[in-house]
Parts: C-alpha cells; sequence; structure tokens
DNA sequence: TCAAAAATAGAATTGAAATTCTAAATTTAT
DNA sequence: ATAAATTTAGAATTTCAATTCTATTTTTGA
C-alpha cells in the first residue's frame, strides 16, 4: 500500500511484536485459556498498551489467525496456477508447500487446526466465520486442481470436493500427529511424503 | 456390575438423562461456551441437583466423552478381532462401522472430533489426557490390524503407524465435513465410501 | 399417616479474567 | 528546554458463570 510515517511503522512493529507473543500463548493454552495478563507479560507491553492496538482479545486472535493464514495462500497460490507443471505435480508441490509452511509455523499450525474443528469457536462467530471462509476458499481451490486432474486423465474421477477435503483432510492429520509426536523437521517432511504416497497411489498392492 | 437397587436404576436413569442434556449442550456451544445453566434448563433438573449427580462441569463433559467413546470402541473391537475376513476386508468394516456410528451419534461426534484438536483441552488435563489415551489407543490397535496386512501382503509396506493416522484422520475429517454439509444418511455413506476406496486404490489412474 | 429424607427451584456467593482507569514516567515537538 | 502528548505499569472495576446455599415441595419408609 502506501507510504507509512516513522511513526505508522513504529505502531505497525509494536503490534505485530504484540501479535507475535500472543501466538505463543494461544498455541499453549488456547484462545480461552490464554488470558490478556499472560499476553501482557510475553510481549512485555503493559495490559492498557495492548488496548491501545487491538480492541479486545478476540480482534487479536482474529487478526493473528487472518494474517498467517493469508500467508499460507500466497504460498500455494502461485503452485496451484503454475501452468507449466501438471496437475499432478502442482498436488505434489502443494504437499510440500505445506509442509514447508507447517515446519516453519508450529505454534501457529496448533491454532489453525484447532481452529478448524472447534465447536467452541461457536462463541467467537466473525472470527470463525473469517477464517472458515479461508478454508472454504482453499478447499475450493484445491477442488478446482482435482476437477482440471480428472479432465485431463491425470486423477481417477472422484468428486473433486471430496477429493480436496480429503487432501487437506490428510494434510492437516499429518501436521496433528507431527506436532504430537514432536517430530524434527526430516520425520515432517518423510510423514508428509507417505501421505502424499498413499493419496496418489493407495495401500493396496 | 451387581444388581442395582431400584434407587440405583432411578438415580443411573436421571444421571444418563443429564448426560444426555448435556451432550446436545456441548455440542452446540463446546465446552467453555455450555453454562451449567443451560444444561440444567435442557435437562429440567435444577443447578443444585445435577451437582448431586456430578461433582462439576468438568466431570460431565469427560463421563460424556468416555462413556461413548468406549461404546464406540466396543463396536470396533469385533471388527478389527474377526479372524475370519482378510485385513482388507476387516478395514473396510471398520470404515462402516465408523460411519454408522458416526451417523447415529452426529452430535456427540462434534465433540469427539474437536476434542482431538483441541488446544483449549489443556484447560481439562485430565478429560484430555484420557480421551488421548483412548485415541492412541484405537490408532494402535488400527496399526496392529495394517501390520498384518503388511505381513500377510495385504497392504503395501508403509510404516503402521503412520497408516493407522492417516485412516483416522481420513474418517475425522470426512465426519466432520458431513457434519458441515449437513449431509443426510445416503450422502454420508457415499462419502465414506469414497475415502475408502481413494485410500485403498488412491488417486492416480 | 406423618416425620425424615431427598429433590426442586433458583437466589446468593465466589472467583477468575476481561476491560477500563489513573498516576507516574517517558517521548515528542516547538 | 519544556509543555503537551503518549506510553507505561498495574490497580480498580465489571462481568460472567461455576459452585454453594437456603427455603420450599415432594417422596419415602416406618
Amino acid at each position: 500500500m502506501a507510504e507509512l510515517s516513522r511513526k505508522e511503522r513504529e505502531t505497525e512493529r509494536k503490534r505485530n511484536e504484540i501479535l507475535l507473543a500472543a501466538m505463543s500463548v494461544f498455541a499453549q493454552k488456547g484462545f480461552r485459556g490464554a488470558t490478556m495478563a499472560e499476553i501482557s507479560q510475553a510481549s512485555e507491553y503493559p495490559l492498557g498498551s495492548i488496548y491501545k492496538f487491538f480492541s479486545g482479545k478476540e480482534i487479536i486472535y482474529h487478526d493473528l489467525v487472518m494474517e498467517k493464514g493469508v500467508a499460507l495462500r500466497e504460498l500455494l497460490l502461485p503452485v496451484l496456477n503454475h501452468r507449466e507443471w501438471s496437475p499432478k505435480q502442482r498436488l505434489h508441490e502443494c504437499m510440500r508447500a505445506n509442509a514447508r509452511f507447517f515446519k516453519d509455523n508450529r505454534e501457529f499450525i496448533r491454532i489453525y487446526i484447532a481452529e478448524r474443528n472447534n465447536i467452541d469457536a461457536v462463541l467467537v462467530p466473525n472470527l470463525n466465520r473469517n477464517i472458515n471462509r479461508m478454508h472454504d476458499k482453499l478447499l475450493s481451490l484445491y477442488g478446482g486442481l482435482f476437477q482440471e486432474g480428472i479432465d485431463t486423465g491425470d486423477f481417477k474421477p472422484h468428486p473433486s470436493q471430496d477429493m480436496a477435503m480429503l487432501f487437506s483432510g490428510m494434510l492437516h492429520a499429518t501436521a496433528w500427529y507431527c506436532l504430537a509426536q514432536e517430530d524434527d523437521d526430516d520425520q515432517l517432511e518423510r510423514r508428509f511424503e507417505t501421505a502424499f504416497t498413499i493419496f496418489s497411489d493407495g495401500i493396496d498392492p
């Protein structure tokens, strides 16, 4: 966008510091469990100051998830639209982009996946609506890729939305499992490759 | 185990009534969002009486999830141990048993899946420990089945725990998707079959 | 039948945590 | 250099919901 004054850049930097600290707290305690006092401590900004940047706890969480979510989409879009690659190649690269993102954003991933399957989320309706909209958007992008692959004969002709849901579900399940197992980066990549292989070739010999 | 007096049966019946009502409330509002007042209203038992049956909100949730979880396991165990069937057949029947259970227990499934991927759960440590233990148990049962299938040549030789995680992840993703789409029973079964087919044969032609 | 026990209904208490407020310290702009 | 504006630090307020309590009604058992 436009030029930012030094003041505005300063404000932006502080805002990001708070968001980053809040991410740690949320990743460890969840939305409900995280207290503003903890976010204040973790960020080293006083409680009152935090309310200068954000109107409340909910909006911190919202902005956090949406900003990182957009970053993930930015990573995936060029892959999904890469005209040189076959649908199969694009899908593989999507998986790898996801794996890389998950690897680099473990704290965020806890939050993102938890938020998707979170019934408590009904309490934060705007947040959850936006996050689900973002995710549905991603699902339909995957869906388009699958449809294209079906049309070109690259994929078997299953309903493309189901394929997208299963692909995304496998990635999430794998990411969550890696978190629980505290996988190092190599194990994480290996597991994602296994998931992709099974999704491509199945388990039947 | 033994005989229950009429009084005890009565108590048991009331306890179950409360659990059932609580399930609706939890399924709609989540653990944090559900209030004891709502559970009281939904069950038509006064607040004070609920505390005669349960020591608090947490234990209601805990008992609810564990009791239904045990029911799911009871459904799966005979299938997993069916000596007449091949590993492949057993896996297929597991999927169908899951689908049936999910179909018959939609409210519970919201809670069960949400609880698995819930970071807020750290706030209810006993509950979450038990639920995860139960789920891990199930994963290792699946794992055994996959290992057996690998040994007999029924399945490709991927790490059996990863296969189990992916199988379970696909079932959960499918169930969650069906809930979001408000699928009727037929659509739900169709989607589970699609998931199983892809898991078996892959999407590559 | 009727005293004791148990259940009902919901009001009062308590505790935790979000949000707001205030006074002191610091920074900024003139 | 200094008055005004901003930020800090954390204390006070407010809100919300879990839990406990009390008075009333109903049920039970002798």
